[in-house]
DNA sequence: GAAAGAATGCTAAAAAGTTACATTTAATGC
DNA sequence: GCATTAAATGTAACTTTTTAGCATTCTTTC
């Protein structure tokens, strides 16, 4: 399962190295194997996490054990947050993809810290409307444009990484999944996007000749969006 | 339109009065009759602002000038986070529901308050997460459940409220609108909860004979969401 | 260079959602 | 009160999306 991370912001990206090594100091470290489930959803435990290395999924399990990944969390991501802060239990369930390693840091020394070092608590808060605003611009275009459009949008920013140099890897059904509809529903989009000659649908990957035409026709489908 | 409000928490909740004095001191008031503009999407003016009195609503407005409201912000409601520490424009245009009093505090002075009172800060960031805590469980909710689900799960929640006394006062369109789908969308997911008995739809009402009914039929449609 | 595995393509039927228009209900003005 | 108007809901035809199955194409690996 491919997810797509925009170039989001770090904890690590507002701190200081000082500030970081306190923060990394109060957590004790721990490390998973792949696929080793690092929390239940449920869990009463209540701290923040930081992956150090290695990756983990955070994801719903249906009533029928299906999974379903939400998010992809990377080196330097924190999690927990909710726990810590609205005193909720833990919403996800989330596993190691590859060997990973963790610190966790207890909720009262976590606050306790962020008494200390304001800095760290101006840095999550930041971090979190950052968080926040994508998450309200998501949902805005979700009422407001056509499937079409919401897959262009999706390429068009994944573009944008330098590293994809035109060239988007990953399946449809990775798209599918993001987007939160059918591997169907998204081959049609892909063949209407096509056939306008915007995008070149490959096996495993979608190349994009004209980054500034996809990006045009972003524009014209959604002049609210880009802002 | 109307837009159901959970019960959201304000920022006022977490501060001591002499803090919160000293967030109101720090800007300016402004008044504003009933469809005034409070501000433009795009506009570049940097800062939060306070709701002090009557409301505002915050909506998109489409390229063919029809305007999509997507917030309803009341006394105590804070907006223009995302300019203050993401430095970006406005994403909405704002207008006033009434006349409504404003305070507005500009960025410098608002950052120079977090550095000196902390624990402004730390509420901000209470509240936000709170926010995206919402916005995370809607977005995922809406990819797990019908909308049949959605409807029943919006107007248990509702119903919650001791003062509905078991009936919710809303057109389908307002419905419609908070879950994001057409009004007529909305009308078949009702009928279908009417005919199982569950609710009695009326004209700009919905009557719940039975709470506990309405909720044990939630959580069986979806076990996963309260928690 | 065959075989196996992975991803896309295609089809058809059913379900869900949208748009435009019709009907019902409530409020208003005489 | 009763007609009139505005507001809210209901209906029907159409479009989009889902589901599910199988066929095809591409890639890897042996």
């Amino acid at each position: 399962m491919k997810v797509f991370r925009k170039k989001n912001k770090k904890l690590s990206d507002f701190l200081t190295a000082g500030d970081l090594n306190t923060l990394f100091e109060a957590g004790h470290e721990q490390a998973y194997s792949d696929g080793e489930i690092i929390q239940q959803r449920g869990d009463k435990w209540r701290g923040v996490s930081i992956v150090k290395s290695g990756e983990a999924i955070a994801a719903n399990i249906g009533r029928d054990g299906s999974i379903l990944p939400s998010a992809l969390i990377k080196p330097g991501d924190t999690y927990g947050e909710f726990t810590t802060f609205l005193d909720l239990p833990r919403t996800h369930t989330i596993f190691a993809k590859g060997p990973t390693r963790i610190r966790h840091i207890k909720r009262k020394p976590f606050l306790a810290l962020l008494e200390a070092a304001p800095k760290i608590s101006q840095a999550m808060l930041t971090l979190t409307l950052e968080r926040n605003y994508e998450l309200v611009s998501n949902l805005d275009s979700n009422r407001r444009l056509s499937l079409r459009a919401r897959v262009a949008r999706l390429l068009a920013a994944e573009i944008e990484k330098d590293e994809t140099q035109g060239t988007v890897i990953c399946r449809q059904e990775d798209l599918a999944f993001m987007i939160g509809v059918s591997r169907v529903a998204v081959g049609k989009a892909l063949d209407k996007l096509a056939k306008k000659g915007l995008i070149e649908t490959g096996y495993g990957k979608i190349h994009v000749p004209d980054a500034n035409e996809l990006r045009a026709y972003v524009r014209q489908l959604d002049p609210v969006s880009p802002l």
